[in-house]
RNA sequence: UGGGCUAUCGCCAAGCGGUAAGGCACAGGACUUUGACUCCUGCAUGCACCAGUUCGAAUCUGGUUAGCCCAGCCA
């Protein structure tokens, strides 16, 4: 099933089918305007893919805008970062990337129209006057004592921050709104601050930056942004967003655009997401870095084998809402397993291996095999594996005592090594502690292929790897990081980390086919699930896979008795 | 306790006055050279709660409760 059609549509669509048949609009453009401070993760996935994606389904325009207005957070170093993250997901701006940084001089002359219009002045409160000044939750505000200058002199010192003769935190420029309102955003927000700081775009050109709140709108407007979608932290900024558009000459009324609309965030139960948490994990070292396969990192995915297609068809089913939730894990994995199981080649693979002798197989004798890569795409083709007297097979395949309904090998079972033979367990070798060496087979020469032609079944089907031939590989296991509540720090900052959340390196065995493989390459390794190669740790000779995830499995072992 | 927003199955999520879509998860069954996949079947007399309007309400009205966001010269 390639992009199953969605009968609903979100409440996005809806909005933008209005305005398209109200004519308000004629060509949507939307934008991810992501601050370079960081990595990118799954979470931004969704605004990335939502975004991209509303643009291409009614025929509009996707930008890409770096909001690097604060230098004190934001390094060259991300934006690279983000530009191939947003690339790899598959979103296409085209030639229209875009630093709100290289706005600044639109947003100074903006500012000073709204200081010709009264709506504007510099005041010369610290920043915890400011705050004081502000009121709380539940009292209004009290007018800044600098509100009452007057434009020239505004307009005189707006000029002489810009030119740099104060420092930081010295003065500021706010809006002039309302003092006594009950959002707090329209109590005169600052939209300008000082920073004599090198901007990672502009350089020392600038020593006063814009805020947020008054960039924002104003970066919309210029690139012609129609539906403005943002987070639903910014509902209380709307009103904000419009009111510098108006006052600044952008637009008429709250109706015409850019609109500014909201949704939910992407959380996954019980998953460290949010671009703060993950850089204290990265900056605490309790992970490797930013890719570390344990986190939810753009390009801890991309490193760990998960495709663009599966994180697009995550977000689509995940839905857009204005309801905070959490979507369970599970729906990612359904996603990765879904798009990986036509995609790729299946592979013989012993995670913890337990060698077998057959021992009624002729000593150097060894036959060649065809094996389908994968039996529901035959455009994947075939590949051969020799078949040996002595062969590894996983150590969860064999059982001295098997509990009921267990039916793989066991002394006196007999099983079907895939595309081989027909084998029976005769006996088995121990060590002083129970631990099992050796298993002894026989082989039924009738069966080979894996059918029997007196048309005996059996039940059991494991998969194996020719002991001459095995490659040596390392296999790297691990469960997500995760917290005992949605991913969040507790009060002290700490992390409840989950215990299984270590990486465990284990040794294997793989059918020599894997040799071909090269990083990013992924595979599913037979009753294991899928795995890729690691981009980083594997050298020529030794490949260290990732595990993308497990393969769902219905057999448990009996837990009593 | 000022303002904004949200409340539909374990988890997402449609629904917008006409008698509860779909997916994930789960359970049972069929099939199977991966106990995978695939295929069937089951899974909210109920839509946070209480009143009201209506022939009829998850959808409208009033009230209540719960959760999220806002007092950065962050975004």
């Amino acid at each position: 099933m390639e992009t199953g059609e969605r009968e609903s549509k979100n409440f996005i669509e809806t909005i933008i089918e209005n305005d398209i048949k109200e004519g308000r609009v004629t060509t949507i453009k939307t934008r991810f305007p992501p601050e370079p401070n960081g990595y990118l993760h799954i979470g931004h996935a969704k605004s990335i893919i939502l975004n991209s994606g509303l643009a291409e389904e009614y025929g509009g325009k996707f930008n890409l805008r770096f909001d690097d207005t604060n230098p004190t957070k934001e390094k060259s170093e991300f934006v690279e970062s983000i530009e191939a993250d947003v690339k790899w997901l598959g979103a296409n701006w085209e030639d229209r990337l875009f630093f709100a940084s290289n706005y600044f001089d639109d947003m100074y002359k903006a500012a000073v129209r709204l200081i010709e219009r009264g709506k504007a002045y510099v005041s010369d409160m610290s920043a915890d006057e400011i705050r004081e000044f502000r009121g709380t939750l539940t009292e209004p505000g009290k007018d800044d004592p600098y509100s009452k200058r007057t434009v020239e002199e505004n307009l005189k010192l707006f000029e002489e921050m810009k030119e740099g003769k104060y420092e930081d935190g010295s003065k500021v420029l706010r809006a002039r709104i309302d003092m006594a309102s009950p959002n707090i955003n329209m109590r005169d927000p600052v939209i300008y601050r000082i920073a004599h700081l090198t901007h990672q775009n502009t350089g020392d050109k600038w020593c006063i930056y814009p805020m947020y709140d008054f960039a924002h709108p104003i970066e919309d407007a210029i690139e012609g942004i129609t539906h403005s979608i943002c987070t639903l932290e910014f509902e209380d900024h709307r009103p904000l967003y419009d009111w510098v558009l108006i006052e600044a000459g952008f637009k008429k009324t709250a109706e015409d655009t850019p609109k500014q609309i909201e949704f939910a965030k992407l959380y996954l139960t019980n998953v460290v997401t949010g671009k703060r948490y993950i850089k204290k994990l990265v900056e605490e070292g309790i992970v490797d870095g930013w890719d570390d396969p344990r986190l939810v990192s753009i390009a801890a995915l991309r490193r760990r084998g998960f495709t663009p297609e599966s994180l697009r068809k995550f977000v689509e089913l995940c839905g857009i809402s204005k309801g905070n939730s959490s979507v369970d894990y599970a729906m990612l994995e359904y996603c990765i397993r879904e798009d990986l199981k036509l995609k790729r080649s299946r592979i013989m693979a012993c995670l913890n291996p337990v060698k077998v002798v057959i021992d009624n197989f002729p000593e150097d004798k060894e036959e060649e095999l065809v094996v389908v890569n994968n039996m529901e795409n035959d455009e994947l083709g075939t590949h051969t594996i020799k078949f040996t007297k002595e062969i590894y097979i996983d150590r969860d395949d064999f059982m001295k005592e098997p509990p009921k309904k267990y039916f793989r090998l066991y002394p006196g079972n007999e099983v079907r090594l895939m595309q081989a033979y027909y084998v029976t367990c005769t006996s088995f070798e121990e060590d002083e502690n129970g631990e099992v060496t050796v298993i002894h087979c026989t082989y039924d020469p009738e069966t080979k292929g894996g059918n029997s032609p007196d048309g005996r079944k059996v039940k059991g089907t494991i998969h194996w790897v020719p002991a001459p031939y095995a490659v040596k590989a390392t296999v790297r296991l691990y469960e997500n990081i995760v917290n005992e509540e949605l991913g969040v720090y507790n009060e002290d900052g700490s992390l409840n980390l989950n215990p299984n959340s270590k990486t465990v390196l284990t040794d294997c065995v793989i059918e020599p086919e894997i040799l071909k493989a090269k990083p990013y390459d992924s595979f599913q390794f037979v009753r294991q699930g899928f795995f890729a190669v690691d981009p980083k740790d594997t050298t020529d000779n030794h490949l260290v896979f990732n595990r993308i995830v497990s393969l769902k499995s219905s057999y448990k072992l009996p837990t009593n008795k």
